[in-house]
DNA sequence: ATTATATTTTGATTGAAATTGAAAGTTTTT
DNA sequence: AAAAACTTTCAATTTCAATCAAAATATAAT
């Protein structure tokens, strides 16, 4: 990782003109800005790691996962997306009936610990996200219907739809859905107009929950597919 | 578990800093905080009933898992089951190139922390194994052949062959060794000649690792099987 | 080719936000 | 009761994003 005034000093330009020039290295995933800086990408692909993702924006997330919680009623078949925002949504389940499926390998533990009925879909275990993905998951996934299912995403655009950096998650994320009667996607603003790399779906086929949101950005999507904005 | 002074030492920074990291690093789940520092979050994860298997006869445990471990070369597809002694083999197992199959919830995240190639087949989750098992899991291991399968098992006996309490985890075991070359149970001398409810199948069916064993039952079940002995 | 006019890039400045270290007071441990 | 560890609070510092004018560059017109 370097520091922002390493740089000044060792380019001799303005802090302003390094803090540009990382933003724009940042966009092209050429490399991850910190606080004081920037460090570089661990994959190809950019792709924050569970640990990395969990302790950023933590309550924006609990509230987004609270209200997401909210919406399953008793009888409910849940798809549960690895990922750190649907994570938070455990502690907020309903304790009625419900059956949860899933395929994060970190989810398992707490549901199981709820006491919540309890099923994973298999496949090969991703490290970096803790996530089963791949043909066995796929297939797993085929004998399943859900009645919601919520997922996380990493980019969220009007035009080019829900997507995520890893192409294999994507195809998980894409079979759950079609899988599920309704589908919620919860993100946090950061996603928003964001282009990852591979498509999930198309803008319209899920619903939003997120927390705050520009109206701007707002206007843009109400128009394509419903947003519900969490404010506590 | 490491101690605040420690990582003030060990950063240069301040106290106050190290605290807290460390709470937003509870937050996600990642340790736990106790008086003077943190420790591993690992013994919460690890349910009573797992907990109580796994510090009974631990080293006997993990004598006969060290040698299973040894058994397995470069290249093998590898079943581990769920359960305490196959959980004990994963520290062993070699740093080769094999790739690892699982039902145990348990067993994902050591095998990823160890850096192994890993697949879980999916499932229902049952809370008290901490297992896999049920259609899904059936359905999921027909997916897979295996060089080597590692059981646990409740009941060894010569005439009833191998048993189990739940009917369910029985008919995994059983499938895991239909797919894999070769077979191999792990078991304390306090299975044998102990016959539970459901059965996995006959005694030559697979091969014994134990680590002590009377003489007495040992001439009972040499003539139909073989039977590894690990003394240290 | 030269001048005039856009466009882009740069550097400085600003107030907001995040991070840090220290101090004061409370709880826990020995 | 003393010591160590804890939480809370606050002020100082650093870093950040946004803005604006100057400089540099590109484009158009003569």
């Amino acid at each position: 990782m370097v520091k922002i005034q390493e740089l000044v000093e060792l380019t001799g330009t303005s802090e302003s003109t390094i803090r540009r020039d990382l933003t724009q290295l940042e966009q092209g995933k050429f490399l991850k800005r910190v606080h004081g800086g920037a460090a570089k990408l661990q994959g190809k692909l950019q792709e924050p790691s569970m640990i990395e993702k969990s302790s950023k924006n933590l309550q924006q997330k609990q509230r987004i996962a609270k209200f997401a919680s909210s919406l399953i009623e008793e009888g409910d078949s849940i798809y549960l997306d690895a990922g750190s925002t649907t994570f938070e949504m455990i502690p907020f389940l309903p304790n009625k009936d419900i059956v949860v499926v899933t395929n994060g390998i970190m989810h398992v533990n707490s549901l199981l610990e709820k006491g919540i009925l309890t099923y994973m879909i298999g496949g090969y275990a991703k490290p970096k996200t803790k996530a089963l993905i791949g043909r066995g998951a796929l297939e797993s996934l085929e004998q399943y219907y859900f009645d919601k299912c919520f997922l996380g995403v990493n980019g969220i655009h009007p035009e080019f739809g829900y997507t995520t950096p890893d192409q294999e998650e994507a195809l998980i994320k894409q079979k759950a859905m079609k899988m599920a009667r309704e589908s919620f996607v919860l993100a946090d603003r950061s996603k928003f107009s964001e282009v990852s790399f591979a498509k999930i779906g198309n803008i319209n086929e899920s619903m939003i929950i997120t927390d705050d949101i520009e109206d701007e950005t707002l206007n843009n999507f109400e128009s394509k597919t419903s947003i519900k904005v969490v404010t506590s």
